[in-house]
DNA sequence: CTTAATATTAGTATCAGGTACTAAATCCAA
DNA sequence: TTGGATTTAGTACCTGATACTAATATTAAG
């Protein structure tokens, strides 16, 4: 565990990458990690603008908290920006680096699917179930960093099913397009 | 913000309640808000066994942290029971009540979409993205609390494109369908 | 009304993991 | 060898607690 022989600037520059990888750190581990003062390490964080330990999980906690109710579902990937309920909407969605691959940058699918998967649910006003999807294509990789925007419309109404078109741009440039068919719950649920 | 007159046992719920929706407050707060001593509102604790704000915001982002990275992004969604590379592959997901609807428990299809999606990817051994998707089919709405068995397989291989069948079942009985098309990066990124 | 049990509050010591500050010691290079 | 950079030491204080003791209020029963 101990790392002797460092220079401040290489052991500040190890410090960050260590914080960075585990935020649950204390100054007192990380003093015995790299064989200082925790002073030393104080001062470090200082130079270096990192928060103490209680600031960091606080914005894990607070981070992650909110950031896996809408994204693990509660709400809207992305935000809605418009909405003409049973009719159409558009939502964006902020691709930042957390929903992309590390080395490639790339955005993963599962995002951009969730965000058209959860504007078409948001302009059914009703609970409602994925029952059947086609046609869904990704026309582009999307890296991180970049506003998509996304237009949903509902196309047709039968019923208790609804066939919404959800179209993903970004920049003007098509990224995603997707026909979702669903079915709101209040009626299929009696069916089951 | 002062709530008077409540018994102990319906300060207890209500407490309860209240820790559960923002486990960010502290006892300070809590005893603000039903005007009793910090005091009671630390023997309210003990007596529910609820731990303090830092083990809360602890086990709140840790939690996150490491659902964060696997739920995210980083990893696969679901485990990975058997894999062979670049040819099959099968994975678990338990689908938990986080991941379904509040009032109709159905899971939400993004969560067995990124099931799909990150088993497709990880039976291929290279960084990919996703260009094209075509006949992604849910065939029944599932309930939280299942265990959903994905099964990848790749049908063919074109250059650096893969093409990957996953088809997800529940108990026997299929619940969705997908064809994946993935283009590996290191030669796609090459050619933009 | 009084008493006993229950519930609540007060107060103290202690802890972890810090901040903020001052001062001393150590290193390293010109 | 001297001076600046770096590191360490030490103190007072902070928050949000635990653990404990003791006193006070409230409530129900006799």
């Amino acid at each position: 565990m101990v790392r002797k022989g460092l220079s401040k600037r290489e052991r500040q520059k190890s410090l960050e990458e260590k914080i960075r990888k585990d935020p649950f750190l204390t100054d007192e581990e990380l003093s015995e990690y790299f064989d200082v003062s925790i002073q030393t390490i104080r001062l470090d964080r200082m130079e270096l603008g990192i928060p103490e330990l209680r600031e960091r999980m606080r914005s894990v906690a607070e981070g992650t908290y909110t950031r896996v109710r809408s994204l693990a579902g509660k709400e809207i990937i992305g935000e809605l920006v418009d909405l003409d309920l049973g009719k159409k909407g558009i939502s964006i969605l902020e691709a930042d680096a957390s929903m992309a691959f590390e080395k490639t940058n790339v955005v993963r699918g599962q995002f951009i699917y969730a965000q058209a998967e959860s504007l078409a649910i948001a302009v059914i006003d009703a609970d409602v179930a994925l029952i059947g999807v086609a046609n869904i294509k990704y026309k582009q990789p999307v890296t991180a960093g970049q506003k998509l925007v996304a237009q949903a419309e509902v196309v047709r109404q039968r019923g208790n099913k609804y066939f919404v078109w959800v179209k993903i741009k970004l920049r003007m440039q098509e990224v995603f397009r997707g026909k979702f068919i669903l079915v709101a719950m209040d009626e299929w649920e009696k069916e089951e």
